[in-house]
DNA sequence: GGCCAGGTGTAAA
DNA sequence: TTTACACATGGC
């Protein structure tokens, strides 16, 4: 099958009902301040592996912007040491907190005011994490792409030379919708394809369906 | 036992 | 400006 352009795309992984019916919009606690944690743990490494952190971290009633930036660095990289790079992550993770909290001050006035830009800045938040922060915790207007995304878009026999051409393909479906439901319509159509892929690409099967 | 996961920073060519 | 490599755990 071929696929013409990123809406095309958009209707068949839909017509696949890849996500489960939630409001969660495929991250979970999308919108919510646990989610920035969960895009950089994330980074190369498993979601299971992930969640395991999170949970080390909520019993210890850590996950909050003021108590991941005053949290003894130590004790951070032994609550997410199940998804690896610990040490590095730990110490993104307090300098990432630390620079919201002196920069916007709280969570609310960060996910209003930030730009992708101060995002790029910070160590250890590379394009998709900035996209995915803004996406996922901060509702903004902004399509994340990942290797995921190049891999089906190669198999369906795209090529693209950048990251953000590929994010810009993907973002051609804005014409479509309105203003107000393109941070959902960003935040599902990402998270259609990693699920899609999850499912069908892990060997060959790219044909499976299209 | 090898390969890969909801990547990024850094150093060298 | 590109490429190579380090970072690390857990599931399959």
């Amino acid at each position: 099958m071929y696929i013409d352009d990123s809406y095309e795309l958009y209707k068949k992984l839909k017509s696949l009902k890849l996500l489960q019916e939630s409001p969660s919009f495929w991250w979970p606690h999308y919108g919510s301040f646990e989610v920035v944690l969960g895009v950089i743990l994330t980074q190369s490494t498993s979601w299971k592996n992930v969640e395991k952190s999170l949970v080390n971290l909520r019993v210890n009633d850590l996950l909050s912007l003021e108590g991941m930036s005053t949290c003894n660095l130590d004790v951070l990289m032994l609550h997410i040491t199940p998804s690896g790079y610990y040490r590095n992550k730990a110490k993104y993770i307090k300098l990432l907190t630390q620079n919201i909290i002196e920069t916007f001050g709280d969570f609310e006035t960060f996910c209003t005011e930030v730009s992708r830009e101060w995002l790029l800045a910070q160590k250890g938040v590379g394009q998709e994490s900035a996209d995915s922060i803004l996406c996922y915790a901060c509702k903004r207007c902004e399509m994340v792409v990942d290797s995921y995304t190049q891999k089906l878009l190669n198999a369906l026999g795209y090529e693209f030379e950048s990251y953000d051409e590929l994010k810009y393909w993907c973002e051609n479906i804005h014409s479509y919708f309105s203003d107000e439901e393109l941070p959902k319509v960003y935040a599902e159509f990402h998270g259609m394809i990693v699920e899609y892929m999850k499912r069908y690409s892990s060997r060959k099967a790219i044909e499976i369906v299209f």
